[in-house]
DNA sequence: AAAAACCCTTGAACCAGATTAAGGGTTCTG
DNA sequence: CAGAACCCTTAATCTGGTTCAAGGGTTTTT
């Protein structure tokens, strides 16, 4: 039940977790199930939980001052979903968390996860390497969104992630690339489809 | 010497470090000055070195394929100078990092900044800790540039930096919050100052 | 002390993308 | 199987911000 965890965990690390890590990791981690439109985080509940996916698809959003949505992250398969600031900060959370799809992911929960970093030196060398690239990757779409054209961002989005292009509807995908779906409606009008 | 970085690691950890791992960081990051305008990092090369920042300024920035350069970070006292996806992936970079004062750092190479981590988990730690926060503020940068309007944006900096605002100059903060001097210099004119 | 290099400003013309509004198709849900 | 809830498209209008071009001030270098 847990395989996918593990693997993801030690797929990171030059040295496969020994068996009391990975029993640390299977004892922490229950599997809870989302159905469609459900959520995993609502903006103001103090997020406690880190959520690694097993199936499904969530979406990470958060909403503006003029009751705007703004989609920041999808979590796939053997991605995370969390509101980091919130988890780590034991503030209420800005992020909203929706279930796609009916999913499936193994959670944890705040106090469970402090104690994972507190005796096995291995989860601070996981989650760093995982942050680092979240950070990598934020960096790199803050250029994109700096120098891209609207054209530029959603032909990118489509070479990057193809697998999510069919999945999750068009005006999801506008909202993440920072467009108005009427503007994407007409990019793919000239581009074919 | 080396006391300004020794103070910042520990700010971020419940344990303070131990002689052992204090003698490990002294042993390793090696002070370095650089002049206005000298470049720490350019396009090109390949990375292989890290920063503490311990007395002037630099700029990290992108030059895009139109030849317009975009400022993506400033790197004051107490902050980290570097290409994180260079330094780790070994790859050339895609990243400046300018002096824009006379500055001081301590820095370590790749092969040094490998045997912390290898030898002392602290550092996993302590780095996964800034990780965590680089990635939480880029998220939140990306929603300001997703959601706020340019003037919203800058109103944002002087609040978020005050200490920069006189320090760095106008065109180089249009180019950090992604508009162009000469809007950025009609807001200055409409909002006081 | 002149030359060179920045740096900030102003204004006019322009444009990428937002807004508003409307219509039609498809997929959930009770 | 009917209503509700999405979802995508199209077109007209509008606007926040860019581009281009020019001028003047201040700092740095020689």
């Amino acid at each position: 039940m847990h395989a996918p965890l593990l693997k993801h965990i030690n797929q990171f690390l030059l040295k496969p977790m020994d068996p009391a890590e990975e029993k640390a990791v299977t004892d922490r981690f229950a599997l809870k199930a989302y159905r469609k439109r459900q959520y995993l985080l609502q903006a103001g509940d103090s997020s406690s939980k880190n959520s690694f996916v097993v199936s499904g698809c969530f979406r990470v959003y958060v909403v503006d001052t003029n009751g705007k949505e703004h989609n920041l992250q999808f979590a796939v398969e053997n991605g995370w979903a969390l509101d980091m600031g919130s988890l780590y900060k034991e503030e209420p959370s800005e992020m909203n968390i929706e279930a796609l799809e009916d999913s499936a992911v193994l959670q944890i929960e705040r106090k469970a996860f402090y104690e994972l970093y507190d005796n096995f030196p291995v989860f601070d060398r996981y989650f760093r390497i995982l942050a680092e690239n979240a950070y990598i990757a934020a960096q790199k779409r803050l250029i994109r969104s700096h120098s891209f054209t609207a054209e530029e961002r959603y032909a990118d989005f489509i070479a990057r992630y193809p697998h999510l292009v069919n999945r999750i509807s068009d005006a999801k995908i506008a909202s993440f690339l920072g467009m108005t779906p009427e503007f994407l409606s007409k990019l793919r009008r000239n581009f074919g489809k």
